[in-house]
DNA sequence: GAATTTTCGATGCACCGACATGGATCGGAA
DNA sequence: TTCCGATCCATGTCGGTGCATCGAAAATTC
């Protein structure tokens, strides 16, 4: 979200701004700079969705990652994919209703599932690369070159 | 939000996964952990201020955006801080209700207003910088090195 | 200067997410 | 065994966000 303009050196984008105490200002240029282009990747990948009528982007990490790890618990999901377990647990049965996935109880423990694709839920993600990768092109590859995103990748991983 | 759990090469962080399409894998990747990072330290901003009991993470920026331009109408606050217009529209009930900011009438212009910090809203940015600046430095300072700071944020300053 | 278009900001609606909690089950310790 | 704490998943509540749209007031066009 936000994200403000320029009024320092090159160009647009910068969140801070002060300078009350300890973070120097290249690292609040580089903090600011992440949250914004952070947030404008998202928003282009929703927006591309958006407009092919598909679903929303969580979607689309459920898909692929059900998908590559074939059917699973939604605790392992969860972990995998780094979201909340109420947030998981809803998700899932949107989507279970969208007919995209199923969802049977666990064999040797009754508290817990098994999800799977349904091969509705594996056309579904396949429908939805085209659009998502609109929007990963747009905003990587027209904008650095190869050896700008092996750095910036570098630079991401120690970050994240 | 989410972000997955490595698997690839050599650390964490990967989403998209396929190579149905066009985008490289490098692209995929630099994808990836630009979204993975940016969720992060976003979570970890709000995390800090959320644990002082402060306000959320957007009213930094608006405080801050106002505190440094002055008092404006809403219309440039949006374009400065990118956000989206219903969404300004809404903070800054909020944070007038909350005694931070004060909203008149804009002479001279009967749709627009003038919106301005209180002494109280002044205060509050003060007060929320600390907890928003441990989370910065947490997130840069400590695992980057200033040239790789440097080098960030030539990278993002490209792609947003 | 009247009519049309554009801009400014607010808002109803639905959805999504955070948070706290609940209910069921499992596992381990006594 | 019998408990008790931990794990797994669901859900009520509430506040925030996206989207579409609205009403009012400029600005533009003719």
């Amino acid at each position: 979200m936000h994200r403000h303009r320029p009024e320092l050196l090159p160009a647009p984008s910068r969140r801070i701004i002060m300078g009350m105490t300890k973070p120097a200002a290249i690292t609040l240029l580089a903090w600011d700079r992440l949250l914004d282009a952070g947030a404008r990747a998202m928003r282009a990948a929703r927006r591309e969705l958006k407009r092919a009528g598909l679903p929303p982007l969580e979607w689309y990490d459920i898909l692929a990652a059900i998908d590559r790890r074939g059917p699973g618990r939604p605790r392992d999901l969860q972990a995998y994919l780094g979201i909340e377990q109420y947030n998981l647990s809803r998700l899932l049965s949107r989507m279970e209703r969208a007919g995209l996935v199923t969802i049977m109880p666990c064999p040797g423990d009754a508290r817990g599932q098994i999800v799977d694709l349904t091969p509705a839920g594996r056309e579904q993600r396949a429908a939805m690369w085209p659009a998502y990768s609109t929007a990963i092109h747009h905003t990587m590859e027209s904008r650095l070159d190869s050896d700008e995103r092996i750095q910036l990748a570098g630079m991401l991983e120690k970050v994240a």
